[in-house]
DNA sequence: CCTGCATTAGACCGACCGGTCTACTACAAT
DNA sequence: ATTGTAGTAGACCGGTCGGTCTAATGCAGG
């Protein structure tokens, strides 16, 4: 019906949201081949496996965030110690609209995967954590950008930023367990006080 | 063949361990029962359905953390603030045990079930967010004795420590992705650093 | 010894799982 | 016009899922 691209593209749209709302083990294929009007035969033509599937939608969704809200709040042109206001505000406001549509906070694609079946998949695992990877080195050039310019003390840049986004995931998840944006918001302000001074062990 | 609470039991714990460390919805009825040496009919005459056995296992592993080494770590005898240092240890301990056993490092049996089906099941999501509750109430009352013997600043001892929270699970979640426990030791020490002030909105 | 009840055994259920297979269609190159 | 190929359709597969059902136990109180 449709060019070969739009019927690869539907069966991963369908996927990403239905994986973000619920989980993996939860969302069947042939739920997804309904909701993206597809066939089995299509599905199984373009992913060998369920897995291969989670693969391109681990890939999308880091493409879309890191060209997205992260690419939003990591604004060279804002100082930068005032990017992670962004960034809790960005997350606030993703989380929260998600909500209202849904009823449920979805929470972080990666850390939801990340913790479901980082013990099953090593493959998988190994994706989840170069997104973080990715995320964390955005986080750690701002670090360093603010260090430069002395609006912060030195510091381990390359473990306060990890410590952060630690921190960063930490809060979604409590927001999600009480299934309430306003944590993010509530707590989301410590997240500029996380140091690790450079040096120590 | 023995008596029913210990069959109760055997199920219980069989469930504990291997939603642990792998998922819930990867883990069959089926399996534990074998795994019990229980049959099918005395599964369903114990518990009404998975779901309820999720909530036995969520209750017991909540008091075995509660009476374990969370009681250990907040030892009332140890200064206020070095408590922390003990809770990153055994938290570090314990993961670290945990992948050198199974080969993966399982991480926080709450964090997993609440992203795993916090968005799909009311009950659960509610009994999960009790337990942080539980644990945020530990770490507040460490923090307010700290401040009451002068130890630290006075601070807004409720949010920081559901702030503190997020990031021993944030730890968690990240240690879990790199299936290494250290990242828990190596960020660990910051989780002191965290602060949210009094009076803030 | 009998009765009643909690427990256990395990066959069985329909639904659904991920995945395979064959037949067919649309279209491009020759 | 013919053939090759990418994509689609959908029936079908064995296996497993959570859960039910009936029959058989073991044992306590009368």
């Amino acid at each position: 019906m449709q060019t070969s691209i739009d019927t690869r593209q539907r069966i991963v749209n369908a996927a990403k949201t239905r994986f973000h709302s619920r989980s993996y083990a939860d969302v069947g294929v042939k739920e997804i081949c309904d909701s993206a009007e597809v066939q089995k035969g299509s599905f199984y033509h373009f992913f060998p496996s369920k897995r291969d599937l989670a693969i391109a939608v681990i890939e999308e969704f880091a493409d879309d965030w890191a060209t997205g809200f992260i690419a939003e709040a990591f604004d060279p042109k804002l100082p930068p110690m005032e990017r992670f206001d962004y960034l809790i505000d960005a997350a606030y406001f993703w989380q929260k609209a998600a909500r209202d549509i849904q009823g449920h906070l979805p929470g972080c694609l990666f850390g939801n995967l990340a913790l479901e079946i980082s013990t099953q998949d090593e493959i998988l695992r190994a994706k989840l954590n170069a997104v973080f990877i990715m995320a964390k080195k955005r986080i750690m050039e701002t670090l360093d950008e603010a260090v430069a310019e002395c609006s912060i003390e030195p510091l381990d840049s390359e473990n306060s930023s990890e410590a952060m986004l630690a921190y960063l995931e930490g809060l979604i998840l409590l927001a999600k367990t009480q299934n309430n944006p306003d944590v993010i918001h509530r707590l989301g302000k410590a997240i500029k006080s996380i140091r690790i001074e450079t040096g120590s062990i």
